[in-house]
Order: structure tokens, then sequence, then C-alpha cells
DNA sequence: CGTCGGCTTGATTGTGCTCAACCCGGGTGG
DNA sequence: CCACCCGGGTTGAGCACAATCAAGCCGACG
């Protein structure tokens, strides 16, 4: 379990990275003060799982670094992700006592903690709380939707392929740029990872990588680093409205 | 559009069948009276599309009765069923313009509408309501992530159980029965929009429900009434954990 | 140097899709 | 009243895409 990486940090709300799109991005000054009276960091090692499906939830918090999956299994093995926690998104839902899903460091992780029972108090008196988690409830709930398009529909070519766009997308975000033309990052997710996500195997994934390589449209530096010379070509591929209907 | 069935009908809140499961579960009677001074009612026939995805959304409100479904659809004609809305559900979100899927009606349906803008308003005053949208929106969010490991997982057999079996609790709930042993009920979707819902063709889930009936497990009466001997025999074949960990 | 985990590639199988014919019941018009 | 049509559903034959089973590659690390 590797305890000796996990770490108890508190850093001033006024510089945290994810500041502007947490649950926390309309508080006001005095509201953040209370937060941070509240909060405390933990990070996780890439492989640690920070909620096991079906325990009592002992935190909520927000993801503020690295990326976390939610993912579900079945008895005879079968998995399924059922959703990606990237840096701002919100962990655990107030209301419920017991955790639906696993969810599990995909990457090196840290979270801006809060214990249960104080934070759910605060959401019936901080409305501008309350109404942030609402709004990124009603998002997720969107991507969950996107998601099951791909799930049900698409071809396993057109799942990696939308499945490599979002991401780019999103990395291209962080760094305040839109993705276009020559587009270059880090996969989050191992091939199993991203089976699990995408509703294949991981030689089905291995495959279809491979293909898109072979056909330019993608390009590889090791296993993990994508580089990809047209992202229009990628986004071809996807299936999906080329001219940007797409929501995540 | 027959446009001939359409009714405005006004009735009194407190003996609304959805009243204690629907967004204004939570409002006191003087919330209730505003409520009732902002809603109306409408009507649609099954088939009729109530919100067209892209399009700029009107109204908000609740399912009173009937059957609606979110859906969305490619280019190419593929189409994807992303959830169900059942009596008390709630049509439309707050906060965004353009609506992300085409609604529409499976059966004929109810609906209980309010403008949007006031809705709005009144969300940020009443936090009765917001707080009840919020579980809401939580709770629809679990069962889309359910849906996401029956899309992604479940062989063509354990979809069509795992839909028959959610239908079948549902109806049980609705009068107030837990599903066990014998039950029966009748089918709100046609065989394409099952197909639509679980990601499959319609002469797929038409062979599944042979197969499911020529093993015993399920019987029909015409092509909608169904017929369960022993609601355990479905469980065992949906691929859930059979003593009921599943959520909807 | 050997091992181990993550990944790739190959051969074969099987589930669910496609294309196609047909059935059945209800509604319509001659 | 019957013939016809039409939409929804069933069934069949063949095929294709992704799963499965299996071997081997590559790089990291002890």
């Amino acid at each position: 379990m590797n305890l000796h990486t996990t770490q108890l940090v508190r850093t001033d709300c006024d510089s945290c990275p994810i500041r502007h799109r947490a649950v926390c991005s309309r508080c006001e000054p005095d509201e953040l003060d209370v937060l941070e009276t509240m909060k405390t960091y933990k990070t996780y090692d890439a492989g640690q799982t920070l909620v096991w499906a079906g325990d009592s939830v002992q935190f909520l918090g927000s993801v503020v670094s690295g990326v976390a999956a939610l993912s579900q299994t079945m008895e005879d093995g079968r998995r399924q992700m059922v959703g990606l926690l990237l840096p701002s998104d919100f962990v655990g839902r107030p209301g419920r006592e017991i955790a639906p899903f696993d969810v599990v460091a995909a990457t090196e992780v840290t979270v801006c903690r809060f214990q249960k029972a104080p934070f759910e108090k605060l959401l019936v008196s901080t409305p501008s709380i309350a109404t942030r988690l609402l709004e990124m409830t009603l998002d997720e709930l969107d991507s969950a939707r996107e998601w099951m398009l791909l799930l049900g529909r698409k071809t396993a070519r057109e799942k990696i392929a939308s499945l490599l766009a979002i991401i780019a997308r999103r990395d291209a975000s962080l760094r305040l740029r839109k993705a276009a033309g020559r587009v270059q990052f880090d996969l989050p997710l191992s091939r199993e990872a991203m089976a699990d996500y995408l509703g294949l195997t991981l030689e089905t994934v291995s495959r279809q990588i491979s293909a898109l390589k072979r056909e330019g449209i993608i390009e590889l530096q090791g296993k993990r680093r994508i580089n990809i010379p047209d992202y229009a070509n990628l986004l071809n591929e996807t299936g999906d409205d080329t001219d940007g209907g797409m929501i995540v």
C-alpha cells in the first residue's frame, strides 16, 4: 500500500491550480477561509485504491493533480471504467453513505479532502458551493451520456480515436490552448485501463493503436507519448460530428 | 404532429401522483403555492419529440405519467438511448441554453412544465428545490454509470435480462410491492427502442427474447405483455450480483 | 543475466450484425 | 366484406469484427 508516499500538506487556496474550476470556484474569500480550515491534502500512488465500492465513505474532495478512475467489476472479473477523474473533478457524493464504485489512482493523484459530514453541512449553508456542485454534476451526467453512445454504438477504431481526441483536447485546454493541427501529449492510462474505459480487450486496444500508427494518424514515442500530426484527421476517425458538437 | 391531443390542464399539487418523488418533494406549502402559479401541464403523443438536440430549451419540468426517452443519433443513423425518463424524473437542465439530447415520448407522456428562466431564479432562492435537484441528478449519474457497465461489458442475453429485471422492479415499486416470485408487466418500449437502449440491433433483441421464452425464463402474452414465472431466475441471467447490489 | 510487467502480434473462434424473407394483426379502401 | 397494405416483430443464413488463446517482444530492474 506504500503508505510512505502518502503526504499531508496544507496550501493556500489562492494559489491552488484548480481554484477556478473546482467546487470552490464560486466561493467568496470568507467562504474560502472556512474551507481552508477544513481541508487536508493527500497524495496516492498510481494503482492505489482511494475508495472501495461498498465501503462507507469517509471523505469528499477535489482531484488537485493526477488522474483517478471510477470503475465497476462484475463477479467474474469483467471490469468497466465509468468515469475519469481529472484535476478539478469532484470525488464522492454527498448524501450517500456507501460508495457505489471503486476509485483507483491511474497516476499519482493528489486530492484536497474534506470530512464528509462537515462538508455536507457546509453544502446546506453555502449556496455558492451547492450551485457549483449541481452544475458540475450535470456536466458529468452529460459526459456519462456521451460515453454511453461510445460504448453502445462505436467501433473499436472509433472508440480509440475518441479517447485520444478527448485526452488531447483536455490536455490542450489545460495549457489554455485549442486542440488543432499538430498536438502531442502523454497517455495517463495503461492499455488495460484504456480497454476498461472503452469496453474492449487490451489486445484490441493495442491493435487499433497500431493500425492508427500504421496509417499515420498518430505517432508514438515510447508506449505512452502520443504525437498527432493533424488533429482534424484524428477527429475524422471518431465517428462524431466533425464540426465539434461534442461535449466533455 | 397531432396537436389536437395536446392538452393544457391545471391540477392541485397536493393530489399530484409524483408529489413525493419529484423536484418539488421537499417543498413547503408556501413554496408549492409559487410553483402552482408557474406550472402548466402538457401531454404528448407516443412518438412525439418533446425536445430536439441542438435546439434551445424553452422549458424544464417533471414527467407526471408515461415514459420518455433521452437519445443521441450519429450522422450515419446509429442511435443510442442514454436515459429513460419515468414519472417523477426531471426533464431539461437548468443553466444550459442548448439541449444536448433528443427527448422523445415512448408512450403518451404528460409533463408538468415551467418556463426555464423563472424556474432558474426559483432554484437560486429556494434551497429545498436546489437540494432535491442535486440529489436527483446524482442518482441519475449513478444510474448512467450502471448502464455503462451494461453497454460495455454485458452479453446480449444479459442486457435483455437486465432491462426486463429493471422494468419489472420499477413496475413493482410503482404498486408498492417488491419484485419477487411471479411478476408481470407491460413493456413500455418497442423492440427497436429496446435495441437503442441496449446498444443492440432489433433482430438481436428479438432473438434473445425468443431464447428466454423458449427456456421458460419469461412468458409472452402478445408482444408487449411479459410474464415472469420466477423473478430470481431472471436475475440469474443479468450477470449482476444476485443478492441485489444493483442501483436504478 | 534473468525475470517480470506491460505491450504487441498472430491464429482461431464466436457473438452479434447484416441482409433478407416472412409472419401477424390492425386499419383502409374498393 | 374481403383484399390489400403497412408497421412491428420473428426467423434464417452468412459474415465480420472483436474476443480468446497463445507466443513473443521490449525495457526496467533486481
